[in-house]
DNA sequence: TTGACAGGAAAAATCGTTTTTTGTATCGAT
DNA sequence: ATCGATACAAAAAACGATTTTTCCTGTCAA
C-alpha cells in the first residue's frame, strides 16, 4: 500500500480534489464551453458519488468557470468574444495594479520567487508534439504570472486575478495549443517584466506587462474572431 | 394554496435560496465573524438538510463571506483591520473604472434606472429606532452602487462589484447601526455622484465616488479600530 | 398542418444513513 | 512530572435511495 503523505496539500476530500480535476478539465477544454454537466454521467467518469460532485461544482460557480440554473442544472460557462475582451480588459487593470503594489512594498523572499517561477517556466522546451510539456509550460506561467504579483499582500485582489487568469487560460489552451505565443518572443517579454520588478522599476514592469496582457488577448480575439466566423 | 408566481425569480431550490439567507446572516452580523459554522445546529434552524446546506456554502466561499478547511468544515469569515483597507482601496478602484465605463456607453434607460435608485434610497426616513428601515435602507443603497454601475456591460466586474459591497456591508453594518452616514451629508454625496452620471461628467462624478467610498471606509476602520483597541 | 395536452423518460434536488476524520481526554511509560 | 500513545466522542464527508421537477415525444382535436 502507498504510504502516508509526508506534506498535506490540504486536499484531502472528494469535493476539493474535485474542484481541481473540473477545473483543469475544462481550462484544458476537455469539457467543451457551453455543454450541459450531466450529473449522472459525470458521477460515473470522475468516480465520485454526487454530493461531492454538486459541491464541487458550486464552488466553481463565482470562479466563473460554470453557471447554473436552478432545476436545469450546472453547464460549462459559454465563451464569447465580449467575454474575451473584458477578461483582457480586467487583468490589464488588475495585474498592473497588483505589481505595482508588489514592487512597493514586496520583500526580498517575493524578488527571489518571481526569478525562480522565470526560470522555471523557460525551461521548459514547448513542443506541440508532446502535449504534457506544453500543460507544464501553462501551469509553470499561471504560477509565474501569480507569482509577480504576489507580493502586493491583498488576498482579494490575488484571488481575482487567479479568477481572471484561469478564464483567460482556457481560451489560450484552445487557440494556441499548437501556436504557441504566435510571432511574439514571449520570454524575452517575461524576462523584462522579471527584470523590471526585481529592480523596483514600477513604470516600466507594469508598462510591460500592461503591453504582455494586451498583446495576449488581441492574439486570442483575433484566434476567436477566425473560428466564430471562418 | 398560493397561486403559481407571477414573475420567477429563479430561487426555486433550498440550495439558491439559502444562499440568499446565509448571505443575509452572515452580512447583518446574525452569524458572528470567525465563528464555526456547526452543519448540524445549522441544518436544524434554517430547517433543511445537509446537502443543500453544504452546496449553498460552497458558493459562498468564492464571494469571501465562508471559508473552509478539509475536514474541519465552514467557518465564517473573520474580519480585520487590513481587509477592510484591501475592500476600500479595491471599491475604488474597481467602482470608479466601472463608472466611468458605464458613462462612457450607458443607454438612456440606465440613466433612469440611476435616478429611480437615488431617489427610493432616498424616500427611506433611516429611523434607529425601527430596525426595519434601516435594513431596507442597506439593501436600496446597495441597489444604488450596483445600478449606479451597471451601465458599464461588464458582467464580470460588475460581479467582482457586487463581492466587495457586501463584504464592505458587513463592516457597516455591525458599525454603524446607530448612527448611520456619521456627521456626513451622505444623501447630498450620493446625489453629486448621480447627477454627475447622467450628465455625463465623467471626471466629476469618478472623483465623487471616490471620495464616498475613501471617506465611507476611513469612517469605518476607525469604529473598527476603536472595537479592536478600546 | 398546427397547436395544445398528456404521458413517460430523464435529470435534478433532497433526504437519511454510513463511513471517515478530527479533537480530546485518559492512561501508561519513561 | 512530562511526554507519548491510545481510546472515545463529536463533527464532517460520502454514499445510496427517494422525491420532485423538467424535458421530450406522441396523440388528439381544431
Amino acid at each position: 500500500m502507498p504510504g502516508p503523505a509526508l506534506v498535506d496539500d490540504g486536499k484531502n476530500t472528494m469535493a476539493s480534489q474535485l474542484v481541481d480535476r473540473l477545473r483543469e478539465a475544462i481550462v484544458s477544454g476537455q469539457l467543451e464551453a457551453g455543454s450541459k454537466i450531466n450529473l449522472e454521467r459525470a458521477r460515473g467518469s470522475f468516480g465520485v458519488s454526487l454530493s461531492p460532485l454538486r459541491e464541487a461544482l458550486a464552488r466553481l460557480i463565482s470562479d466563473g468557470l460554470v453557471v447554473f440554473e436552478d432545476n436545469r442544472g450546472y453547464r460549462v460557462a459559454p465563451v464569447s468574444l465580449s467575454n474575451l475582451e473584458e477578461i483582457t480588459r480586467l487583468r490589464e487593470e488588475f495585474e498592473v495594479l497588483a505589481l505595482r503594489q508588489a514592487i512597493a512594498i514586496g520583500t526580498v523572499d517575493w524578488e527571489g520567487d518571481v526569478m525562480r517561477a522565470l526560470h522555471r517556466m523557460n525551461r521548459i522546451e514547448r513542443d506541440p508534439s508532446t502535449p504534457d510539456t506544453l500543460e507544464r509550460w501553462e501551469a509553470y506561467h499561471r504560477e509565474f504570472h501569480l507569482t509577480l504579483i504576489a507580493g502586493c499582500r491583498m488576498p482579494l485582489l490575488l484571488n481575482f486575478c487567479g479568477v481572471l487568469l484561469s478564464l483567460n487560460d482556457r481560451y489560450r489552451r484552445s487557440f494556441l495549443r499548437r501556436t504557441p505565443g504566435g510571432d511574439r518572443n514571449v520570454a524575452q517579454e517575461h524576462g523584462e517584466i522579471a527584470q523590471g520588478a526585481v529592480a523596483r522599476d514600477a513604470d516600466f514592469a507594469c508598462d510591460r506587462l500592461r503591453e504582455h496582457i494586451h498583446r495576449t488577448g488581441t492574439n486570442l480575439q483575433r484566434h476567436l474572431a477566425d473560428k466564430l466566423a471562418p
